[in-house]
DNA sequence: TGACACCTGCGT
DNA sequence: ACGCAGGTGTCA
């Protein structure tokens, strides 16, 4: 389910409501294996007790930061949900982990299909975590030429390139699918193979897309939530993600189209991101950029 | 790079 | 009944 975007807004609407407070009781149900590392019993009893600090997201990581150095993480993948509420309100189906907070509130976590994951680590497991992961695209420190010399030094697909979170963190298939609509490049093309403008194309429609996407405070096709349990409004702003195959392309009219790459369901135009009819020049060597 | 696994639910 | 889903991990 959730995408930079999402995970950000879940992350900023749970700020406020965990941070400063004291975890006084994890409760893990019957579904342990929603707890990745230490192990479950590790897990509770090294966070009972603790207090917030701060929270924060890593590519599709929430990061729950607590006075003892520790920091939680928790990856939503599909279905996963965290909302904080009081004690006293229903517990929801799929409910999978209950965080008893100061005050009388409670964080519970609930995912239809049980793909979300916990961890707790320590400052040193969090270093090398972080390390694991790609370049943030909205840090103001990634720049379109680090981005292109990153396409440049691979030879990859870009549809997946664009999906592997060791390579850039936090796209998923939206958005990877918005950005290369709106860059007109074709999702099959290799990463090596962009031209110089063509990378920074793709660049910008990344950062575009995904700050556009935030400040609509996420896409909700179905299950997504922010930490107020609160839906998306960005499904509107989406122009191909969104749309059937056969639809009317809303930029030439020609029809849409969907393809599977890399086993993902891809949505393109396959007029807009044709893919170039002469992949010798499409590189655009550097002794022909007098032309 | 692909096939398949992990899960449940929804639309056709 | 079948295909599909916002994600990722593992295996060949």
């Amino acid at each position: 389910m959730p995408e930079l975007p999402e995970v950000e807004t879940v992350t900023r609407t749970l700020a406020p409501l965990l941070c400063g407070r004291r975890i006084e009781q994890v409760d893990i149900g019957a579904y342990t294996r929603c707890i990745a590392a230490p192990d479950p019993a590790s897990f509770a009893a090294r966070i009972a007790g603790r207090m917030v600090t701060n929270l924060a997201r890593r590519g599709k990581f929430i990061v729950i930061g607590l006075d003892s150095g520790d920091r939680v993480t928790v990856h939503l993948r599909m279905t996963g949900e965290l909302a904080v509420t009081a004690p006293d309100a229903p517990i929801p189906q799929h409910t999978h982990l209950v965080m008893e907070l100061s005050e009388g509130d409670q964080l519970r976590y609930t995912d239809v299909r049980k793909f979300g994951r916990w961890s707790l680590l320590s400052p040193d497991e969090y270093e090398a975590f972080s390390a694991s992961l790609g370049a943030e695209p909205l840090d103001p420190l990634f720049t379109p030429e680090q981005f292109r010399d990153m396409l440049w030094s691979r030879k990859r697909i870009l549809k997946p390139l664009l999906l592997d979170q060791t390579f850039i963190t936090g796209i998923g298939n939206i958005y990877a699918d918005e950005a290369l609509f709106r860059a007109r490049i074709h999702p099959g093309r290799r990463s090596h193979e962009l031209s110089e403008a063509e990378s920074v194309a793709l660049y910008h429609t990344i950062r575009n897309v995904l700050t556009g996407a935030l400040a609509h405070r996420g896409t909700t096709l179905r299950n997504y939530r922010d930490g107020n349990g609160q839906p998306g409004e960005n499904l509107a702003q989406l122009r191909i993600y969104s749309r059937n195959a056969g639809d009317p392309c809303d930029e030439c009219g020609n029809p849409v189209a969907r393809l599977v790459i890399g086993q993902r369901g891809t949505m393109l135009c396959p007029v807009c991101q044709a893919l170039p009819q002469n992949p010798e020049v499409a590189r655009a060597p550097d002794s022909s950029r007098s032309g």
